[in-house]
DNA sequence: GATGAATGAGGGTTCATTCAT
DNA sequence: GATGAATGAACCCTCATTCAT
């Protein structure tokens, strides 16, 4: 990978990930992707080897992004509640603001573009919430289970009303967010 | 004369699904159906029009199967924590014994293949666990939110959290289940 | 070619120069006969070994039957204006009440299914015309040139007006005939 | 940057028009054009975006080409005989020497390729031909008749001939020529 | 480095023909 | 004989990737 025009980087990751939305991981070609971005298509071919490594660059770059914007105004000494609720709306926030990403980074955790020890790899930008997490728990505020199933649980309730008020073009008021964090919340309560 | 051989369909639902789950639904390829379901390319074309006919049939009949088997042992006059325990289980279970069928249905529906229209269609066959929820409300037993609400939530943890499961290697005891299921049961309640 | 049921040939026949009208001889699919035609693709197999010897048939058959009509109303005693002219009215008529089958031996002509034995061997329907042709230019009535040649002129100018008129929606009038009569008439006159 | 080579152009189009020769419109193939023409198959579709384009595009091409050849050495100054006379030499000529875009335009006349908007705008390449008629009948040398009819009497009755004298593998020598061009003109003549 | 023309394997689909009933 | 399901080669076209400029 050569890098020349940082700016090219740029413009092939928005346009890869806004691609993907309207037409789906596979649906995606190269040439689609490079005229979006404005550049021939060979000159993806400079910057990415294949497709393959295209799309795994830009899983993570998204995977990062996503990982550092849950944390926003987060700090880890914030109370359990506290920082619970930031990290919680932040998680929402993002999905809202950033829909293509997430689609984005939904449709590649299905897809043999993204290997095994990439989607591991990716789980170590999660370690600050796994870190509330287990505070919530020595505390006895949170019921103690496993780090994967609490965060498996509250992901995948925001992932599928977000994506369900999304695809029914039914917006998500603050009213309905704060009663899907209540849900959240009182599930986990110990 | 050769009668169409009505064994043929379930040889190539079945094998449309798995090859789903192993490849996605854009990834699969005609070919690669008929080869695993034992039958020439052209057959195929008997059964089925052409792929989008065929993705929607097996969807349609992996979203049947899925709500029939959602409500397995559920009676309308169960008490609702009996009723919402088993529907519970039942969506578990039906998810870990045909994983290969709950990705399909995933991987439809954000997909091309599948109409608006049969997306729309296919949540009449929800209705009895809308109803349930709604005996829940009325006793205050459970929060008083929206249907979509309370479905999402439930489906999407569960969802997350077996597909974690799966792909990570872990298979989920009945222990996990359970506190799954608590996590749930005590999101919602009033 | 086992024959049991003759009105099946009957029926073949007519939608196959039919379809020909229709899709073009290329377009027409062997499927597409036996609908039709009111049979299973398969028995088509048995009246006719495969698509070429179908076409083949039903091109000698529509051969010899416009030859014949060509005929119709002529005597080899008829004076040579008045036999030109019911010929030419013969030649005329039959490509405007049989567009479909005139149309079908037009596109045989180009075509591989048409072997070049069968295109000469057809040549012997026309001997009454060639000699009707021989005796106009013995009376000197009419330019001694050679019979190809003059029914090629013949020929090859109905077909042209009539195809002309059919596809441009214009029918064609006896005035319109009578001129075309004309045109052909004082050209061949001596 | 390697630029469109319009010499594969040219390849293609005389590719086109010969193999529609030998094998009819229908029969050909997009793979066999692009080994004709000495390139791969999906190259053709860089130059053309289907088949029915290119079909439309070498329709065109010829048709231009063939109108323009009839005009060679025609003067709208000419007296009616001189330029009817080098007309109808131009038309003989161009079949006989490009009799694979003769029968190429043959085919496509009545074929689903050619829409009926490029079968129209096509007549306007004839207007110097319909111009020159409009002289004969003006100044009284030929029969007043209708545009189509002449020009369908003539092209049909050369057309005609020249497939004859082809496929019976009977060269047209300039003697046959010189009658078939009386016929035609006794034919017209007032 | 950048370009986009060129490549050819592979995808969805059709259809002449065969074959089990 | 009649049927129509079954077959698979072949068609049109796409697209990841390469390569000449």
């Amino acid at each position: 990978m050569r890098k020349k025009d940082e700016s090219k980087n740029g413009a092939i990751y928005e346009s890869t990930v806004q691609l993907v939305l309207e037409k789906g991981l596979a649906g995606v070609t190269m040439c689609d992707i490079s005229k979006a971005a404005g550049i021939a298509t060979g000159t993806l071919y400079i910057y990415f080897s294949n497709k393959e490594a295209l799309m795994n660059k830009v899983f993570n770059i998204c995977r990062k992004e996503s990982a550092s914007f849950y944390l926003n105004d987060y700090s880890p000494l914030d109370p359990f509640d506290v920082g619970f609720r930031k990290i919680f709306n932040n998680i929402v926030t993002y999905r809202l603001q950033h829909f293509e990403k997430f689609i984005f980074l939904e449709q590649c955790y299905h897809s043999p573009f993204i290997t095994e020890d990439v989607r591991k790899d990716s789980l170590k930008y999660l370690n600050p919430i796994f870190d509330l997490l287990q505070k919530g728990k020595d505390d006895h505020i949170i019921k103690d289970l496993d780090d994967a199933l609490l965060l498996g649980y509250i992901i995948g309730s925001v992932n599928e009303v977000i994506k369900k008020a999304h695809y029914g073009n039914k917006s998500l008021d603050h009213k309905k967010i704060a009663q899907l964090y209540q849900l959240c919340y009182d599930g986990i309560l110990a």
